[in-house]
DNA sequence: GAGTTTGAAACT
DNA sequence: CAGTTTCAAACTC
């Protein structure tokens, strides 16, 4: 057997494996990167194909719902490639050992039972076949219980526990077929293992990226020989250095066997990197397996210690390292904690960006075997992480105690310790660093740390969790150059879970990385939209396996997967989403693990950030007619943003004592900890019930109150009327009927924002928005009323809080900018409505243009501190209030005038450029 | 809460 | 691109 430590990558095959939200940005070029440099293998190209060229729903989005089905299913099915997982396998044959046998024997369930091929690809012949209990991979045929199709040198297999394979044979000469193995004994006798036949020897990414020589496999394939999982063969195990390929053996499946845990590494340039193994040899994520595992003795992966990966050239070298601590150490620090709004259910809080680092999972740290076997429902995480570079989403897969479980139990023995997994990215010189310490410690690797961690530079220090990039999921409100150039990393690892919570789409990840890497985004960046698009992460700790099971199908391991997402007994969705308080734009999700609820709240950055944009003019206004109360309300809004500072240093402070770890999030440099699955991002970071909230609220409407719950009863959520759909989010606790928008039907999902896209490239750009950052929202398409004057919520741009433009093909409109103090009634009737508007249109549109040169958000800000601080002197001082209302006018007067002033200079000089423009022309 | 109005989205 | 239909939110009662 070939144990050696293969270099290879590899995509979780387990379901547990959180999918990458795909952002509707992922589908916005959607072909754009064919052939982008590094993914071009793929089999992701067929995938593209199939997209594509199948894509039969695309003008149709009408989907049936039949629920249940619609993400596991029958091959025949389309699925969307990104959920499949590539497997690779390390080359020469390793042939099946008896042991799989006897693995298969396996008195607890097997968790793989058939492998079903869910994307329609192309059959293609391939002559090397790898069986996976009684399904072939690689060749045309199907067996019993199992089908496969094979597209080029790719198949795709899924298991009847939903994991996707792919399985791509790259190496045509050397095709030991006996290598390939049947596996033997699945589930339900049928297979436990595969075994990689020799002609199988690469790996392929998603979008066909091609990894490594040696075979990879992509799957998470459980370490275990034992029922849990699917081994690998040929790929070396992991444990101690000296890896054993085979699994066979394995009889045992606490020992050899073998954990099969892969992790693939992708730069934000798209670059996968490998993780190389070769040392001493890590296990990612070794994870427990399934349901059995009560019975199943706990397997250890092996892991260990802290892997850290580092990129060097372009390459990403994973090297485990021993990780003693538990602790995560603080990375580079953080200095000035960040503030992000943590949004759930609609409330944003303020909270700091430490919170997030520490509310991930703590890890346990120890537990038992048999707590490794139950299955725990891992909790997920979706973080979006700021980044000068760009933003990052990254999503916490932790499992619960139990999760470390599996893990802990094996490696734990010495150095209980908790893993970390340390992500530093500092893309544009700027460090940002995530940390995320996981929890069992890692045992063995001795390895050494790759270097300090510079920039571009992911460390990770993990035996338990997995990160993967997430496609960035650029809120599709505002497309930002991605020239920002994230450094977006990928690493994943892979997990054997049955109970697998979700399947990745790869492709999407590739493209979107691709993306990212060419730096093509189309998009507008004059968007002031936050988020820019930028390499999202996805972490998964996992540790135990995720429960959901309870509700689900053994067959289908989605978590949450309840087709009803009414149902009462379904897991209610919560996802949190943080936005960083920076003004960036970065927005976080995080998922409860608990309730391992699928729903991801993408948050309308552009309404959200129009929304504070536009507070600050409102304030300004109000402040304007400063009255007592309005001064009140200032004053409760600064009390309020306090008592969130303190409750964040508290937050942060409790934390850090349960953990130890230290950093702090901020805006330059991002930390991610994950301190393991004691506490819950979600309960950390869910919004405090009321006062912060309300608090919140007050402090203008940081978008508390944004969420709407949509109410769609025919469009299944699908379509552009559906406004959860439309800013990009998931449906929350609505009352829509028969929603598709959910994680539960992305196929469905991305099918219908493709269709959308389709029609319009632009469907999901923010339609408000600012031409220059600065300037005054405008509506880019404009609005057609016909009945309304404007002047009721039909209309877009009143809704939006903005006048009506020369872009608009209203009638009657009444909506203009000076609304307030125009006198509308002469305005009554279309005509006139219509004259005015097309007489006063393009000198709207001027003034707007040179007003928003001067009054900017800055201006804005600074002339509303100004006034802010007057009121607070005035309290300290207990003037009365009258004084205090004189005095921020006066204020207010002052700032108008310098900007005045200001303005004026600048228009008479840009009047002059202007007529000397003329002159020449 | 039911019914109407409205305008964007979808469709032809 | 224009006209029509569909849809869900806004609005009214």
């Amino acid at each position: 057997m070939t144990s050696n430590r293969l270099s290879y990558t590899s995509e979780f095959l387990d379901d547990n494996t959180p999918l990458p939200e795909l952002s509707f940005e992922d589908l916005m070029e959607p072909t754009a990167e064919k052939g982008g440099q590094h993914m071009d293998n793929d089999a992701r190209g067929s995938d593209d194909n199939v997209v594509e060229g199948e894509d039969d729903s695309l003008n149709t989005p009408q989907f049936k719902k039949t629920v249940p089905e619609k993400r596991n299913h029958t091959p025949g099915v389309t699925v969307l490639k990104s959920h499949a997982i590539k497997v690779v396998t390390a080359g020469s044959g390793s042939t099946v050992a008896s042991g799989s046998a006897t693995t298969s024997l396996n008195p607890n369930k097997p968790q793989i039972t058939d492998v079903k091929i869910l994307n329609k690809l192309k059959p293609i012949v391939t002559s090397n076949t790898l069986k996976i209990g009684s399904t072939t991979i690689a060749s045309t045929s199907s067996t019993a219980g199992g089908t496969s199709k094979t597209l080029s040198s790719m198949t795709q297999i899924k298991t009847p526990d939903g994991r996707v394979l792919f399985v791509q044979k790259s190496i045509p000469g050397t095709p030991s077929t006996s290598a390939k193995t049947l596996v033997t004994g699945s589930p339900t006798g049928s297979i436990r293992r595969i075994v990689a036949p020799t002609g199988i020897q690469k790996a392929v990414l998603s979008k066909g990226v091609a990894v490594a020589g040696t075979g990879l496999v992509k799957a998470a394939v459980p370490g275990r020989l034992s029922n849990s999982g699917i081994t690998l063969k040929g790929i070396t195990s992991v444990a101690g250095g000296s890896a054993k390929p085979s699994p066979s053996s394995t009889a045992s499946p606490s020992t050899t066997g073998q954990p099969a845990k892969f992790q693939v590494v992708r730069t934000a340039d798209g670059k996968i990197i490998k993780i190389n193994q070769s040392g001493p040899s890590v296990v990612l994520n070794a994870k427990p397996q399934t349901t059995v595992a009560a019975a199943a003795p706990s397997v250890k992966p092996t892991t260990t210690g802290n892997v850290v990966v580092s990129k060097s050239g372009s390459q990403v070298v994973l090297k485990t390292t021993p990780a003693p601590k538990q602790v995560l150490t603080a990375s580079p620090t953080p200095t000035t904690p960040s503030k992000m709004v943590v949004q759930s259910g609609g409330k944003q809080i303020l909270v700091s960006s430490k919170n997030i680092i520490k509310l991930s999972p703590k890890s346990p740290g120890t537990s038992t075997a048999s707590s490794a076997g139950s299955p725990s429902v891992s909790g997920l995480h979706a973080i979006q992480l700021p980044g000068k570079g760009g933003v990052q989403y990254v999503r916490v897969l932790s499992n619960k105690g139990a999760t470390a479980g599996a893990t802990a139990a094996t490696t734990s023995k010495s150095t209980p310790g908790g893993q970390k997994i340390t992500l530093l990215r500092s893309p544009a010189g700027a460090a940002s660093t995530s940390t995320i310490s996981a929890s069992p410690a890692a045992t063995s690797v001795a390895g050494s740390k790759a270097g300090p961690s510079p920039a571009n530079k992911i460390v990770v220090k993990s035996a338990g969790g997995s990160i993967v990039p997430l496609p960035s999921v650029q809120t599709f409100v505002s497309k930002r150059a991605l020239s920002a150039t994230p450094n977006a990393t990928k690493v994943s690892t892979t997990e054997v879970n049955q109970d697998s919570i979700r399947k990745h789409r790869l492709t999407d990840l590739n493209t979107q990385l691709k993306h990212i890497s060419t730096g093509s985004d189309a998009n507008d960046t004059s968007d002031t939209g936050p988020d820019a698009k930028k390499p999202r992460y996805v972490i998964t700790m996992q540790q135990g396996k995720p429960q959901l099971q309870t509700t689900t199908p053994s067959g289908s391991n989605l978590v949450g997967r309840s087709p009803d997402k009414e149902s009462p007994s379904a897991p209610k969705k919560i996802y949190n989403v943080i936005k960083s308080a920076g003004g960036n734009g970065v927005k976080y999700m995080i998922r409860n693990p608990q309730t391992m609820t699928h729903a991801m709240r993408r948050g309308y950055t552009g309404y959200m950030d129009n929304k504070m944009r536009t507070s600050l003019a409102a304030t300004k206004q109000r402040l304007n007619q400063a009255n007592p109360q309005q001064k009140k309300q200032l004053q409760v809004q600064a009390q309020a943003k306090q008592r969130i500072r303190q409750q964040q240093l508290q937050n942060q402070q409790a934390k850090g004592q349960d953990s130890g770890s230290q950093g702090l999030p901020t805006q330059g440099s991002q930390y991610l900890k994950v301190l393991g699955p004691t506490k819950p991002l979600y309960d950390t970071l869910k919004p405090p019930a009321t006062g912060t909230g309300a608090a919140i609220d007050a402090l203008g409407g940081l978008g508390a109150s944004r969420r709407k719950h949509c109410n769609c009863s025919k469009s299944q959520c699908l379509k552009l009327y559906c406004d959860c759909f439309a800013n990009g989010e998931f449906c929350q606790n609505c009352t829509c009927k028969d929603c598709f928008n959910n994680l539960d039907y992305e196929v469905e999902r991305e099918r219908a924002i493709r269709s959308c896209l389709d029609r319009n490239p632009s469907a999901f750009k923010p339609k408000i928005t600012a031409p220059n950052s600065g300037d005054m929202r405008l509506h880019n398409k404009g609005c057609n009323c016909k009945r309304s004057g404007c002047l009721k919520n039909y209309c877009e741009c009143y809704e939006a809080k903005i006048p009506c433009t020369s872009i608009c093909k209203c009638v009657g409109c009444r909506n203009m900018e000076d609304r307030p103090d125009v006198d509308m009634d002469s305005l009554d009737g279309v005509v006139g409505a219509q004259q005015s508007k097309a007489k006063g249109a393009k000198d709207k549109k001027k003034i707007e243009n040179r007003s928003n040169l001067y009054l900017t958000n800055d201006v804005i800000e600074a002339t509303i501190m100004c006034m802010i601080s007057r009121i607070v002197m005035h309290e300290k001082h207990s003037l009365p209030i009258e004084d205090t209302e004189r005095e921020v006018m006066e204020e207010l007067g002052e700032s108008l005038n310098q900007i005045i002033l200001y303005a004026k200079g600048k228009h008479d000089t840009s009047q002059l450029d202007d007529s000397k423009a003329t002159a020449e022309a």
